[in-house]
DNA sequence: TGTACATCAGTGAACGCGCGTTCACTGATGTAC
DNA sequence: TGTACATCAGTGAACGCGCGTTCACTGATGTAC
């Protein structure tokens, strides 16, 4: 039982548990500090002991966010490796996994507005977690003729905004924006005819 | 002089383009009924002249914006036929245009959450635009080997997650996503790419 | 082990605020005669 | 043309609400002796 300390006991992950809750259910907007410490069991004011305010709340819970979608990008890209492109293609995938998995934390990362620099440590986990994408494009445009190689920067830049773009619009229950494809096919496509106008896979196949 | 009708002339649409630039300026949370008003010079009693309330105020303000989306994409369209190609990359190029030069009517309809369905009218226009860029796609699919070639739908929702992704991502003063490259270029080149996958652009060009 | 005390995570009442919405009203406009 | 009247787009005061935030407080916990 976790239940160390009296009062709660982790007070304050069940906060983010509850903000992360609400900001899944009913958007970004959604969410307020009030109703984030009610769900958890506990006065508004209690929250104040362990954020300076709503907007604090927020970051830590788009902060946690970035730890875990680091994460997985990062296992994902070391489960395809040496292979540089099933590396890419892991990476790709795990964007989407992450984004369906973990929606709230996907919301407060790329939807609630919140400011990547508003914390030092928030702008360090973000970064790490692009740098992980770009290394992986880094590693595959080795495999192209370099007088045709676009900077690999640009090209992971394509990926991710292809897959943003995928989650937005096609992966949440979002503005009657239904497509007739299942999100997941719809990015392994879409990277697949990518990486065939880069020359990296066979034209026939 | 538009001032027929005394009171304020065209009160409606002045509270539209209020709620066009309290959004464009604050985000899809910082637009309120009292603010619109007051910037439109009027009672916030005054709206309930001309509207159900706050969020049919978003939904007009979508409303518009697809009109004028839809008018920019057709025009694109039209003006590269009768190449395929070049209708299909001018549409392309026309969805970041208007992002760009319709700030607000962009969040208002893909970010405010408004629900296409709440009114005919709405998702009417919505389909509208959006069958200029399944026509596109199609037009160009015909160039492809039958075998080879992917559902137009699925095609078009490629292009369309790329353009909302590099928007969303990059041609917003968005979370420090800062890229080294302008968002028109990514787009571009991204789509470039995508195309010479697909075998409708030559190899070494 | 027992007691006195410091710590500190929570309470609960209160606040000022701006919100969306309602209502009876007012007064400029357009129109019928 | 002038007058009486209907229309209707606006006013302004009021409302109840939930918000974020503050404050003095309480009482369970951990610790020193």
């Amino acid at each position: 039982m976790s239940k160390r300390g009296y009062h709660h006991g982790n007070l304050r992950q069940a906060l983010i548990d509850s903000v992360l809750g609400l900001i899944e259910a009913k958007g970004p907007t959604g969410f307020t500090l009030s109703e984030a410490a009610k769900q958890a069991g506990v006065t508004p004011a209690a929250v104040y002991r362990h954020f300076d305010g709503r907007d604090q709340m927020i970051a830590e819970a788009a902060r946690q966010g970035y730890e875990i979608f680091g994460q997985q990008i990062q296992r994902a890209y070391d489960s395809g490796q040496p292979s540089a492109l099933a590396a890419f293609e892991a990476t790709g995938r795990a964007y989407l996994a992450f984004a369906r998995q973990y929606p709230g934390h996907y919301i407060a990362m790329f939807e609630s507005g919140v400011a990547i620099n508003c914390s030092p440590e928030l702008a360090t986990v973000a970064l790490r977690a692009r740098a992980v994408l770009e290394q992986a494009a880094s590693d595959l445009s080795q495999h192209i003729p370099p007088e045709k190689r676009p900077p690999p920067s640009m090209f992971s830049a394509h990926i991710w905004a292809l897959s943003h773009g995928v989650v937005e619009l096609f992966a949440r229950n979002s503005p009657g924006m239904t497509s007739p494809f299942p999100p997941e096919d719809l990015l392994e496509t879409g990277i697949g005819v990518y990486l065939r106008g880069l020359g990296l896979i066979p034209e026939d196949v």
